[in-house]
DNA sequence: TACGACTATTCGTGTCAAGGAATATTTTGA
DNA sequence: TCAAAATATTCCTTGACACGAATAGTCGTA
């Protein structure tokens, strides 16, 4: 998963998953449309590779890079521990932030009182 | 999307991703059960911040960081150009493997020698 | 076999970012 | 206002990596 972030982290590289969703494509094809040149190509088609996002079929000379499923499918189910999270979120958040508070008040014996959530999630 | 990738390769910053997305915390508590020192936490939550993954609140001296829906969300719309993508593709993987495989065991008894049939991914 | 087309790798260089240490800043309470 | 707690920032060094240029490897064909 690190390795799907780390490979994904590099602008040509997100261009090439971009452009490999169409359809599979040989390096030279990759670096012409890019507007780069053939060794960098090469290079991130290779980095793909070696994080799994990417799977080569021998054409003659050329090499044709497709996408693999698999390290999307894995992005998705990380996701979804978050999925869940959006929804129900921020009465959760709420509560225990009062919670919090009240823990904190009780340490402290303050005779301050601010029971009053203020909910600024988001802005 | 890109900004959200950069800040997600790395091995603390996703550690911190995870713990958040239990409860918010305090710096101290994510630099404790990170097992980093405190300005690397301060550091590392700034650039979850700033790529607008995270969020702040004041709470006395303490920052408490919580997760923001919204880039996850986005992820999944990023995701889902994609999804249509990893559902047929299986079939054509599948076959498309096998026929490799035949392909290569083919030439390692008989060198020099093509098959005829050249399979393609999406004609 | 030699050549041309296509792709991969290596090497050197510069840039950016992570870690560590020290310090500045903010906020609360006495 | 001063001290302490919690957090943020700065400076420095180092390692990772992206790019360019040159080179090496692979495959089909004349």
């Amino acid at each position: 998963m690190l390795e799907v972030f780390r490979a994904l982290a590099e602008p040509s590289r997100l261009q090439i998953v971009d452009l490999l969703c169409g359809e599979p494509l040989p390096v030279g094809s990759v670096a012409e449309r890019l507007g780069i040149r053939q060794p960098q190509a090469s290079k991130h088609l290779r980095a793909l590779t070696d994080a799994g996002l990417l799977e080569v079929r021998h054409d003659a000379q050329r090499r044709i890079y497709a996408l693999r499923g698999q390290p999307f499918r894995d992005l998705d189910m990380w996701l979804s521990r978050y999925r869940t999270l959006f929804e129900e979120q921020f009465e959760k958040l709420d509560s225990l932030l009062e919670e919090l508070k009240l823990e904190e008040r009780k340490k402290s014996q303050s005779p301050k009182k601010r029971l009053p959530a203020k909910p600024r999630l988001r802005s």
